[in-house]
RNA sequence: GGGAGGUUAGCUCAGAGGUAGAGCGUCUGCUUUACACGCAGUAGGUCGCAGGUUCGACCCCUGCACCUCCCACCA
């Protein structure tokens, strides 16, 4: 390896990385020289394992958030994590046309320039809709790489690709062919500012202070009426019956009578319905309204009762509502209460909470609405689709969404998927001349039944949500058996915010079997929502993060990290600007590590091979540390804690590859002496855990590890499809981590003698350490760190011998250590000793309080008995210690 | 009406049956030749409240309070 090194020495490898990190000059660069050698697609040899993964394709509604930024920085961790350790890794990018979503933003444009989009007509604000999508679309790629997610760009498809339309109409086709899909006339959940039909999921429930109000309707022959309780007077007008419970003998006066429906004067038959009518409820008398309520219409249909429509889809009255037509909804309650008062009909009102469901777009009040519309019948996909799961066929995690999944799926109802839009699926429905159906894959010729050839496709598109379930294999080609579908398909991990496990996830594994037989995905990692330093983020409340504007002010990189640091399994993922700076300063510290590696080590190759090289204690505990780090991070990331992998390899190549080794090696390199033992072996380590950590980054922060890395070997950069380090069982070394790490404790005490008495920290201060420390083995093993130490505690002097009357004394890590400033014994700081005394007097009375406790002794485990043993008497020891020397 | 989750350092959040952690912020020193986007050190928490189980609970159980969120066709 070395002969073919390209680089001529150290000095000139440190002047190729610049002083200064910014991560704008080299991030665009990287990106491109990924996908020049086309590492997003699947890489390695055909036979070797698959990691599948479709990105959650974003609305074409506009530019992507920071909540997308988070979950598509998971997923690139995922892809980029599994390409290194060796998979055909394909992630496959997309948009969503977004039916109402989408045309809503349209019409809001259209709206600025004074246009409605039923002047333009149907095929015009389709055209427009499209040139909206294609800049929409680039906006979002252009996103997607600016955050360095490793797509396979060459597959990206939008929901409306002629292929993955076809994918639509075949199912479609298949599931009204099986009886899965009707067509019927229904009460459905009606947004009359969107003028279209939205389905239960799309209905957002409020809590609202509305008011009940008793009307008394007349009952010939009986005189005291009947009383009804209404939230919503003006659907009165709509009443096509009084409904009582069969088994109320209070209400059994009006069976078989007639009540008449005032203002309006219709005869209103008394039905009897156990269902609709609650027997405790209110005064047990019902009015039905079956055009305008979901529980009324199905009693309605039970009883044969007539429907009459009285608000129109545009939220006005109808011809129906006599004189009150024209008037839009809420007017019309008003005028219809006062028309009730003023006949002396309002017996009453009262405050009543209760939930109005608003439309998920738009917020305005959903209406009842009963229309004619596209359904699928849904119990017979969601039985296979909770099984798949029981069966483990699909896991969630974490799997407490589980319950949740089940929930929804065992009381689920039949699947509204036509919408009276124009951006979207048309619904492949046709009507002959004649009035016959045909439901059809291609468009049809020729009417089978009547063989006419003139045809009227049905003007509704599809939910999108219907577009959506297929994506997993819509994007590979299905229903046709393509190359792609063959070998990528069932996917295997699917990442996205568990506020769509409804909505998609739910669809995608009932459409997957369904259609293909096979669940979609094997594991589904719901995700929290991002929140800005715990509030949502919202533009009144100024805290949105745009992540084009982040990525600018601090690096991708930094970005990716924080994003990254940010996952916790709860629902909400708290992201901070603060957090971000953080990040950028630890990929600063990184830069930083590394050069001063390069201007140390040569590179190329290994700049000696590590097995070989013989090892100080810093170099076998760095070595170790690094081990335990490659397997903290790779198991961290199998249970999807991206967290605690970032924070891993954080908190190793800062606190103890930089803070730690990198100082100790200092004075290796320092050094004017030709070859100071052991420098040669702290080159190969050096590099070895500087290259081991870009990799171990690499999922994390991509661009500047790939940056640093080809630096590092001389030759550009293939970081990308390193191999992932994993845990080095030859280079754990327990005994160098406990003596090191004990070394550093001593370090620390030392410099914290210093500032606690008021020294300077150049200082000299001299240590003895006591042979007869509580961990005597420790006091000989810590021997070969002598110059170490004395190098980074700044030590005059450093000895193995019980420490003089004149020393302060202290236990640290195991040893008993004396510490003085020249003669002078550390003094003042009272106070500070004072407390300490304090504290570790609580403590030993609370452990020899255990120690005294039978049962303790008896029931708790040996080695915890054991632990507090040892614990009292270090601490015994360090009380003494504080007490008696030096001061 | 059901269900899920939360309540830990000034802020944002991790955490585990055996005497609490991070990042940021605070305070105090440092031009220690990779890095002031830095180095070194310090302060700061009866882990929401009340019971219970246990040798031992911040962690398990019960109840309560407050906060999120989801689901729901009671007029």
């Amino acid at each position: 390896m070395s002969e073919t090194r390209l680089t001529a020495g150290p000095e000139e490898a440190a002047r190729k990385l610049p002083k200064t990190f910014e991560p704008a000059s080299f991030e665009e660069r990287w990106y491109r020289v990924w996908m020049d050698e086309g590492r997003f697609q699947p890489q390695g040899p055909e036979g070797s394992p698959r990691f599948v993964m479709v990105i959650p394709p974003p609305n074409v509604t506009g530019k992507l958030h920071i909540g997308h930024a988070y979950g598509r920085t998971v997923e690139d961790i995922l892809a980029r994590w599994m390409r290194m350790r060796g998979y055909r890794v394909l992630w496959v990018p997309g948009t969503d046309h977004a039916g109402i979503a989408t045309q809503m933003v349209m019409e809001r444009q259209l709206a600025k320039q004074g246009i409605d989009r039923r002047d333009l007509g149907r095929d015009k604000f389709i055209e427009r809709v499209w040139a909206w999508k294609r800049e929409a679309k680039d906006t979002i790629q252009s996103q997607l790489k600016k955050l360095g997610c490793s797509l396979d760009w060459s597959r990206e498809r939008f929901t409306l690709d002629p292929d993955l339309s076809r994918a639509v109409r075949h199912a479609f086709v298949s599931l009204y062919r099986d009886g899965l899909i009707y067509k019927g006339r229904y009460v459905v959940n009606w947004c009359p500012r969107c003028g279209t039909a939205v389905s239960d999921l799309e209905v957002i429930h409020k809590d609202v202070e509305g008011t009940l109000y008793r009307i008394r309707y007349d009952v010939p022959g009986v005189a005291s009426g009947a009383i009804v309780a209404t939230t919503r007077p003006e659907t009165m007008l709509g009443d096509t019956a009084l409904a009582i419970h069969p088994d109320d003998p209070r209400t059994a006066k009006l069976r078989g009578r007639k009540g008449i429906l005032p203002i309006v004067g219709r005869e209103l038959p008394v039905i009897e319905d156990g269902i609709l009518v609650d027997r405790e409820f209110g005064t047990g008398i019902v009015k039905v309204t079956p055009a305008h309520d979901v529980n009324d219409f199905a009693a309605g249909r039970r009883h044969g009762l007539p429907e009459v429509v009285v608000i129109g889809p545009d939220g006005k009255m109808t011809a129906e509502a006599g004189e009150f037509a024209g008037l839009d909804r809420f007017e019309a309650r008003k005028q219809v209460l006062a028309r009730l008062t003023a006949e002396n009909r309002l017996v009453g009102s009262e405050p009543h909470r209760m939930a109005v469901g608003t439309c998920q777009r738009c917020e305005t009040i959903i209406e009842p609405y009963l229309s004619t519309q596209w359904f699928v019948k849904i119990k017979p996909l969601a039985e296979p689709a909770i099984e798949a799961v029981e069966k483990g066929d699909v896991r969630f995690v974490p799997s407490n969404w589980t319950k949740t999944y089940y929930e929804w799926m065992k009381n689920i109802y039949d699947w509204c998927i036509s919408r009276q839009l124009w951006w979207g699926h048309r619904i492949p429905a046709f009507t002959c001349a004649n009035g016959h159906l045909t439901v059809t894959e291609a468009d049809p010729k020729s009417c089978e039944i009547c063989g006419s050839e003139s045809f009227e496709q049905d003007p509704d598109v599809l939910d999108t949500w219907f577009s959506s379930q297929l994506w997993p294999f819509s994007v590979f080609g299905w229903p046709d058996e393509t190359e792609d579908y063959r070998k990528f398909y069932p996917t295997d991990t699917l990442v996205t915010g568990y506020d769509i496990l409804f909505f998609w996830v739910a669809r995608m594994i009932m459409a997957g079997l369904r259609f293909t037989g096979k669940a979609p995905f094997s594991v589904v990692h719901l995700h929290g929502l991002v929140r800005v330093g715990g509030e949502k983020m919202s533009k009144t409340r100024g805290n949105v993060i745009d992540p084009l504007e982040a990525i600018a002010e601090f690096g991708a990189d930094a970005v990716r990290l924080t994003l990254a640091s940010a996952a916790a399994s709860g629902p909400t993922v708290s992201v901070e600007r603060s957090r971000m700076a953080g990040s950028r300063n630890f990929a600063t510290k990184l830069w930083n590590a590394a050069r001063f590696t390069l201007g140390q080590v040569e590179t190329g190759g290994e700049a000696a091979p590590l097995a070989s090289a013989p090892k100080t204690l810093p170099d076998r505990w760095i070595l170790s540390r690094l081990s335990s780090t490659a397997e903290a991070a790779n198991r961290h990331l199998a249970g999807f804690r991206f967290d605690e992998a970032a924070g891993a390899v954080y908190q190793f190549v800062w606190h103890e590859l930089c803070d730690g080794y990198l100082e100790m090696v200092k004075p290796l390199f320092s050094g004017r002496d030709g070859d100071s033992p052991g420098r040669e072996g702290a080159r190969a380590v050096l590099l070895r855990c500087l290259s081991d950590s870009l990799a171990l980054l690499h999922p994390f922060m991509p661009f500047v590890t790939e940056e640093i890395w080809e630096k590092l070997a001389g030759k550009p950069g293939t970081l990308i499809v390193e191999k992932y380090p994993e845990a080095d069982a030859s280079l754990r070394d327990e005994a160098a981590e406990r003596i090191v790490e004990a070394a550093r404790e001593v370090i620390t005490r030392v410099r914290n003698f210093r500032s606690e008495r008021g020294f300077s920290p150049t200082e000299p201060v001299r240590l003895s350490i006591d042979p007869d420390s509580p961990d005597r083995a420790l006091a000989g093993e810590v021997r070969p760190l002598v110059p170490l130490l004395k190098h980074l505690a700044r030590l005059s002097d450093l000895s193995f011998e019980a420490p003089g009357a004149q020393a302060f004394r202290d236990v640290v890590a195991g040893f008993s250590v004396g510490l003085s400033v020249a003669e002078r014994a550390g003094s003042g700081d009272s106070n500070r000793v004072a407390k300490q005394v304090t504290a570790l007097d609580e403590e030993i009375a609370e452990l020899s309080a255990k120690l005294h406790n039978p049962s303790f002794l008896d029931k708790a485990p040996r080695p915890v008995v054991d632990k507090v043993r040892r614990r009292l008497v270090e601490l015994e020891e360090r009380r003494s210690a504080l007490s008696s020397g030096g001061s």
